[in-house]
RNA sequence: GUGGACGUAGCUCAGCUGGUAGAGUCCCGGGUUGUGAUCCCGGUUGUCGUGGGUUCGAGUCCCAUCGUCCACCCCA
């Protein structure tokens, strides 16, 4: 590497990506769907910093997941205290609650959208810069509110027009009754030592309920005969459970429950959910969440149950382009062609007026010269249904030429006192025709 | 952190067993001294990712390095 070579290019952090102008407008129908869908329920913004003490996340999401083992952006600042960039949203949102007062005997029902940051190998649908809708509500015990969320997320998709996703739920119970499960789940996993992979074997120590989320094929047989999580639930969580269920199916939501079902965030208790895709290659969950009722009183509030989810723009992005990419919008209704000196100092004055008149419509002034026939292009690339010509001859009769550009239609003058009136006429003529 | 594939013009790519680079597109100008997608003519564009090695000679072979993509792990 030669680094010290100003000429050389800069190049971009690694699993950063830029946003270009040609896909933004998937990711503003998404972030317009999801505002109006949100709010329609009753859920409010709030906005929270992108960087908090390292130690609201070890506490939260759980000292010894991968997220916090080896995927933080961590650093420390000139004041000598870690900080870290945050991995996730719920966290941040919950230390807002509890840092501005708002739990004591309230409810919130809040989103929250933004950058999140994991030092992970990026791939496809997973980058080390991502962004994420992230909804909680707080305050409510549920089971009601479990079945109210998942709502709201089957009608943005059906909003957005997302057919490739699919609802799986489970329950993990209470952390005792979790607990008492898991030590089940070692016993038979220890017992059956010699037939586990090397993977199964590391996650036996660290987190074993990830065992049964192997995709290795000869694990198979033995996950199938282990002890399932949700026959070990205790009898409120069964009831919970069995409440979200039949509200789901009340609603005509389909779900599949899928007992091996383990977020990896050990903030979850009872309900947790995901909806997959196959549609975006190894990285299936486009929106997943569930219920953390122990996070708040972890953190130092007073104890709240909650429960929200998270979905992943890009991953969203993702899958609407691959039915039909939305065609990035018009630039413009109408393109200014100048031609002669006086007219493109005038074309400025003109443009502004037009503004002034008509603050709905999108005009755009040929900038920077050129000759007619590389204006007229210009104008064409525009997507601009009309061209108002302006050249000195059309500025000595005091006029203005309007020429439709997406229809066989002759071109007109219009004195330039009625330039404004002239041009809603011919762009409702052009919108006719389209 | 591990594995595989790939880095040649702004973009998409070609370049056979080594002989110092090419197409399409884009952009600009002209054909029409004032009219866009099309057509015709002309023009600009490259430290062949980077560093080193082998060779008379490397885009081509070897090593290293950086980057991209996909997969593992994990996750949105």
């Amino acid at each position: 590497m030669r680094e010290d070579k100003l000429s050389d290019q800069i190049q971009p952090v690694r699993g950063m990506n830029d946003v270009l102008p040609a896909e933004i407008g998937a990711w503003q129908t998404i972030e317009t769907a999801a505002r109006e869908v949100l709010e329609a329920y009753g859920f409010q913004e709030i906005r929270v910093p992108l960087v908090e003490r390292t130690e609201l996340f070890k506490r939260a999401i759980g000292e010894y997941t991968d997220v916090v083992e080896k995927e933080m952006y961590t650093f420390v600042d000139q004041g000598g205290e870690s900080l870290t960039l945050r991995p996730e949203g719920t966290a941040g949102v919950m230390r807002a609650l509890i840092s501005n007062g708002m739990l004591r005997g309230q409810r919130h029902k809040l989103w929250c959208a933004g950058a999140m940051f994991r030092h992970e190998r990026p791939q496809k649908g997973r980058y080390r810069q991502f962004h994420q809708v992230s909804v909680e509500a707080v305050g409510f015990n549920g089971p009601d509110v479990d079945v109210e969320l998942i709502a709201l997320a089957a009608r943005l998709w059906r909003r957005l027009r997302i057919t490739r996703v699919r609802l799986e739920i489970n329950s993990l119970g209470t952390p005792q009754s979790r607990r008492a499960y898991r030590e089940q789940l070692v016993e038979y996993l220890q017992a059956h030592y010699e037939q586990l992979d090397a993977d199964s074997r590391r996650r036996l120590q660290g987190n074993p309920l990830r065992v049964l989320d192997s995709k290795n094929p000869e694990m198979r047989a033995l996950i199938e005969a282990a002890p399932v999580l949700t026959d070990h639930l205790d009898p409120q969580s069964q009831a919970h459970f069995e409440a979200l269920c039949a509200g789901l199916e009340a609603l005509g939501i389909p779900f599949r429950i899928n007992p091996r079902l383990v977020r990896g965030l050990d903030y979850y208790s009872r309900t947790v959910f995901e909806w997959i895709t196959d549609a975006l290659g190894a990285q299936d969950a486009v929106c997943s969440g569930g219920r953390y009722d122990g996070l708040i009183g972890q953190l130092g509030g007073e104890a709240t149950p909650g429960i929200g989810f998270a979905m992943g723009i890009e991953r969203l992005v993702a899958l609407m382009s691959q039915d039909a990419a939305p065609a990035p919008a018009p630039s413009a209704d109408v393109y200014i062609v100048v031609n002669g000196e006086r007219a493109a100092a005038y074309g400025l004055e003109l443009a502004e007026r037009l503004r002034d008149a008509l603050p709905d419509r999108r005009f755009e002034l040929n900038l920077g010269g050129g000759n007619f026939k590389a204006q007229f292009r210009r104008a064409d690339r525009s997507g601009a249904a009309l061209a108002l010509i302006l050249g000195d001859d059309e500025l000595a009769r005091g006029v203005g030429a309007l020429k439709p550009l997406r229809q066989e239609a002759g071109q007109s003058e219009s004195p330039l006192p009625d330039l404004a009136a002239a041009i809603e006429t011919a762009l409702a003529a052009a919108a006719v025709h389209t």
